[in-house]
DNA sequence: AATACGGGGAC
DNA sequence: GTCCCAGTATT
């Protein structure tokens, strides 16, 4: 990486004075969050897996019900992986869910939980911002977190016209300066009050330097343009399309669920692919679509078209070939675009043959009918 | 060092 | 549409 600039040196011959200026901001202002509230190593754990690459806004709700749910290390280790994978539906990146599980059982099975940053790293899904943010909080180790927040604030401070690729290389190159002000004696504030300043104050955009504690330390609001750090290199975004499978029978629909050794959506179930039916896509365009739908990921946008399945075929199921009725689709879990589109298509449905509502045309109706006999 | 993971909120 | 969020694993 680059050399560490003057602007990085001034900043960290002044560490105490920030450490101050930041922690006395911290504790007026930091926010009341459900795992700050009686805190444990349990609770910091879940959270920090639920915030990998997830605002505080989403996770909320799930780490309610995961902590009602499964309220220990205990539990959570004697868990069904299905359960898991069920809590976790809809919060997306589902291997987190199944290093978290693995993590549980790792750590039931020690005598001990690990109390350092190096030792945590070692579990599954603990890289090294979560290591540094468990045992900074859990145990006052002096580790460091650098996330998108961290990098956000320190390029800001130091004015850094580093171009970075990626945020992972800017968080690399910004572990240094991060490490250099770390409170010594209150490593975890000092952690979580960083990046509360981030998602509070400093935001990326129009951040609010005028209440910002730490202003008189920060190069890029004296430069008049904070919004200008970091550099970061756009995303390229890569478009792609899928065609999916509408197959319902006597009541119930054919989902794949991917392998238990899948790179993706291990043991998540989906609507199946023309690919994954040996479909051959002409024959379903033949028909205009059920729906068509896009999701997004990192940097693939991703079209789905949605077919009704040929009347004459069969399928039977197989490994990763399901039949689940309609009944008891809330038992198996789906990939939250999934689970939002599948409701959605049932609900035009419901409401396309219910006598109030009006009918977009008969042949349409008879047609979903039809499909939904088998 | 690059890329996959293939989610979702905010603008 | 765009950006990026309390990142990690894999190659």
């Amino acid at each position: 990486m680059t050399r560490k600039t003057s602007a990085a040196d001034a900043l960290a011959a002044s560490a105490a004075d920030f450490q101050h200026a930041l922690l006395t901001w911290f504790d007026a202002h930091q926010r009341r969050l459900p795992w700050r509230d009686a805190p444990s190593l349990y609770k910091t754990v879940v959270s920090e897996f639920m915030l990998q690459q997830t605002q505080v806004k989403t996770v909320l709700p799930y780490f309610a019900r995961w902590l009602a749910a499964l309220p220990d290390f205990a539990a959570l280790a004697a868990a069904p992986e299905p359960q898991v994978l069920k809590l976790w539906e809809g919060l997306g990146y589902y291997s987190r869910a199944r290093n978290l599980h693995r993590l549980a059982r790792a750590v039931v099975a020690l005598p001990a939980p690990p109390r350092t940053a190096a030792a945590w790293q070692t579990l599954p899904g603990v890289g090294p911002y979560t290591a540094a943010a468990i045992t900074s909080i859990s145990f006052a180790a002096p580790a460091a977190c650098v996330d998108g927040n961290v990098v956000r604030i320190l390029a800001r401070l130091t004015a850094d016209p580093t171009p970075y690729r990626d945020s992972a290389t800017a968080a690399k190159a910004f572990t240094p300066l991060a490490t250099a002000l770390l409170s010594p004696v209150r490593s975890g504030d000092h952690n979580q009050a960083m990046m509360e300043l981030g998602a509070t104050v400093c935001f990326r955009a129009h951040p609010l330097c005028t209440v910002c504690p730490v202003f008189s330390f920060c190069a890029a609001r004296r430069s008049g343009e904070p919004e200008q750090f970091p550099r970061l290199a756009p995303k390229v975004i890569e478009r792609r399309a899928v065609t999916r499978v509408w197959c319902e029978r006597a009541g119930a629909l054919l989902l794949h669920r991917a392998a238990a050794t899948a790179r993706r959506f291990a043991n998540i179930h989906e609507l199946p692919t023309a690919a994954q039916l040996g479909v051959d896509e002409t024959v379903l365009s033949s028909h205009p679509p059920l729906a068509q739908r896009t999701r997004a990921i990192t940097r693939f946008s991703i079209t789905e078209t949605i077919c009704a399945a040929p009347a004459a075929q069969r399928y039977s199921a197989s490994d990763e070939l399901v039949w689940v009725p309609l009944a008891e689709l809330e038992t198996v879990t789906l990939s939250g675009p999934h689970r939002r589109w599948i409701g959605e298509l049932l609900a035009a449905r419901a409401n396309a043959s219910s006598p109030a509502k009006h009918r977009p045309s008969p042949s349409s109706a008879t047609r979903r009918r039809a499909s939904a006999a088998g």
